[in-house]
DNA sequence: CGGTATCCTGTAAGATACTG
DNA sequence: CAGTATCTTACAGGATACCG
């Protein structure tokens, strides 16, 4: 079964392809901040720390070129522009929920592993 | 639930601990076929068309440091250098058969809307 | 067979300043 | 508020050649 990996159209592995969309250092933990709920540019940003507005433009740009978000712009003053999860990026919660789950559980042993020394 | 995610250990959200990973061009592919069974280094770089061998070396190091895989090396000639999950990578296949799953149906997908041209 | 050793290039990410 | 516009830099990835 897993043999049938190179042999697509693109010659991309299907795993190659998913992780492209998701490739960006920003992009996993955006979306998963979506799964939540609509949220509004600075939202967004205050829950990342660390990153920049630039990135964040960009990354939530490709998200959004990539059919996972969908970007509104409300025609007022100031302006308001939200983000939140299209259809398609919908059916990549589990995989988000999947990697927060094991991010954490990975977490949990790191720290054990330093508490045993 | 999912604002618990900054203020961890390290203030990094545990999906962007988990991607971080697997970050690396081949690294998710390199997993994938790892799923299956043990493969010799030469016999992963098959599977994975366009990686040249110096790169390819390198995540799998990776994967190694981080203790998703297990790289045996046997003293024969010529040289035979195996690679495979570790019990820790074997939590990740859930993940990563996710993944495939999802490349495959956006795949689909794309090949429909070409279509429908 | 399974690597190193060099060298090179593109580009993602960041810092900073400005704007409708 | 939600962006552009510039500029800079690190480094991942790749090409090529050689090695035990």
């Amino acid at each position: 079964m897993t043999d049938d990996c190179p042999p697509t159209t693109d010659g991309k592995c299907p795993v190659e392809t998913a992780l492209e969309l998701i490739d960006g250092k920003w992009k996993g933990v955006a979306l998963f901040h979506l799964l939540d709920k609509t949220l509004r540019f600075n939202e967004i940003r205050r829950r990342i720390p660390n990153v920049t507005q630039r990135v964040l433009t960009r990354q939530l740009r490709e998200l959004e070129q990539d059919g996972l978000i969908i970007r509104t712009v409300y025609a007022e003053v100031p302006p308001r522009v939200e983000y939140r999860l299209s259809p398609l990026g919908e059916t990549l919660r589990p995989i988000i929920v999947a990697l927060w789950n094991w991010g954490t559980a990975y977490k949990a042993r790191q720290i054990e592993e330093s508490e045993a020394a």
